[in-house]
DNA sequence: TCCTAAGCGAGACGGTACGTCTTGTCTTCCA
DNA sequence: TGGAAGACAAGACGTACCGTCTCGCTTAGGA
């Protein structure tokens, strides 16, 4: 019944998963734009007619990749962070993004340079954009008055901040460590954020 | 002699220039990406081999193009940069970056989206956390006194943060003003800012 | 048991005319060359790999087909045959084979136009020169002396000729009748070019 | 002036050459239908892409080799044919047909057998048939009455009836030799199969 | 005035990758 | 056990670009 979808879907599933791997390898290798899909199936030990079974093109192969892994690291720091601005700024900073950074640090060193996808650029920065707001800016919103900012530009300010400072971070060999990082980029944000989102002051005499 | 080439030169400015241009539209049109080489040559009512006497590639076209530009945009900014900070923060915002970003919106639409190029974005944004160091962050860095944060992170961040606005800018059709923007912008990373590069506070106790 | 087994045959037949009724119509349509396996199975509402469990290759359906169909054709023909030219030169020629092209008009239209197959094509000269000289020469053969011409290479010119008679008279949506076709040929084959180009002598009284 | 295009096309015809006789040694080792593209610019050097600059398809290059070669032979045998039967039959038979066969004896022996191709050998009977009709059929036309067969019928006749002897004659690996066999099939032609079939008459004295 | 060198157009070509199509094999299940 | 369903390897297809080359035309300055 169920049984029989299985032993298909572990074959299918075990194709994707190699070519899953193979693109990872050869990004850190060659560079996602070098990359052909001749590449990723020899790499993988899979005929190039297969890839078209699965993915439309590297694009899809890579955006199907990346949903996964964020799916699962949504999940694991939502927790987190629901309660991590409640009471108030916590001393110790959230590090768990520039330890996912670190965890894949020859992929994101390639993919966050020249030599990555706009593409993959635009659209993490986007996701983070969004789970910022929901999970940072959200919380401390106060109930009622306008805020300086837009909360949602606030949220592009600091992913692009985010981003930036996890590509400075892999160009310096990830030095100093994560969890400092983490402090100082949260510091920094914190001194404008509260600012950015307290109701409109009257406007100077 | 210098005559002689000078109407050379001429010639072959006015290729360059067909070429940089049909560059530009195309990418309007069709997004970086998926422009070949053989587009632009059309578009330039150039021949194909012409293109590789002048360009390696498109990327080289590209950044050669970019290159003349900036070189004039920080020409003229420089002045204006130079005593920005130096009575303090000033109240009125300098907002020529989104006033040039607005000149070239269709361009930077592109560019700074999907369907550009991540080694234009990387570029420009290293190219703007070096400008920011260089006519920012420099002339108010307190003479003595290690900062709380490596003044180039600062520049990669608020770099970050430029390129996020204006990427959030020009999806909202360049609302509101340039000018709001730029203050809103700079209000924000300035509350962040000063701090980042006050001194040390003595730890907490 | 004989039982279970005929049921299973049964079953097998079905599927085989199956295929052969979708091989036949799509030659039809689309000419031999053109046609896949993947179609003929479509067609025939048969999944592909059943295909590879009863035929070999597109030729071997094709051949198979054939097979049956002129072993039904040899025997009924044979008798007629075989005491056709016994004594001498009928009157009436024997228009069976036209008329089986009739039959299959639109099959043979295409198997023997350049839309066909070349394997068919010889095939089919070879089995007609076999039936021919068996059948036709065999028996008129002197018992004893020398041929002017080896009776296998009259057999090959004669089949020759009448595949093209079929070619010719298909082309022209078989005008004349198939009589008279036949009658043509024969008298032809048996009289020669001198006579086929005199001038009509008036009707036998 | 027209030097200027000489030198192109030089390349352009030594390109071509290429390629016919990449396909005409490829046809003997392996069949027509057997054949890739990528078979014959192997076989030629030649880049796979260049193939399609010249030809559209493989069919398409055999054609117009052959139209080149045909072409050839038809001015060749032009001037022979033009009073061959002008007065009356010749006792010779014109054996060039036969002869041309021999010198392309690989090629034919695989063309005009079940590894050939169908289009091919329709289209050689085609223009054998035209051939026929005008150079033999038209001259010993009688000049009024309407014949006892359609002259083109004729022509196809003997169309057919000349391959198949090619085919006979290339199966028993040209035995005997061309001029007989050109006899055989004229005499066959101008007398009938009663004659064919007739005890051999002593020689001529 | 002619000469000559450089910019350029035209286009053949080798080469690489593309996305698609078809084939034949295999494995798993169902009736 | 015959067949359906479908994943897969293999490989050819025709197309699209790329980068290189060779050839001649044009043109404008310097001889």
């Amino acid at each position: 019944m169920a049984e029989v979808a299985k032993k298909v879907d572990r074959r299918i599933q075990r194709t994707r998963e190699l070519l899953r791997q193979a693109l990872m390898s050869l990004i850190v290798e060659r560079g996602y734009e070098a990359i052909t899909i001749q590449d990723i199936t020899e790499r993988a030990n899979v005929a190039r007619t297969t890839f078209y079974l699965h993915f439309r093109d590297k694009d899809d192969l890579l955006f199907q990749t990346m949903r996964d892994v964020y799916e699962e690291i949504a999940a694991r720091v939502d927790e987190h962070y629901a309660h991590l601005l409640q009471q108030g700024i916590p001393d110790q900073a959230d590090a768990s993004d520039f330890q996912h950074i670190a965890d894949f640090a020859e992929f994101y060193k390639i993919m966050l340079s020249e030599r990555g996808s706009a593409a993959f650029l635009v659209r993490v920065r986007s996701y983070l954009a969004e789970m910022i707001q929901k999970q940072v800016i959200a919380p401390i919103m106060p109930p009622s008055g306008t805020p300086n900012l837009p909360p949602d530009l606030v949220g592009y300010l600091i992913a692009g901040m985010q981003i930036a400072a996890y590509y400075w971070w892999l160009q310096r060999d990830m030095q100093p460590s994560a969890q400092i990082m983490a402090q100082w980029v949260q510091d920094y944000c914190v001194r404008g954020v509260l600012w950015a989102l307290a109701p409109q002051e009257p406007p100077k005499p």
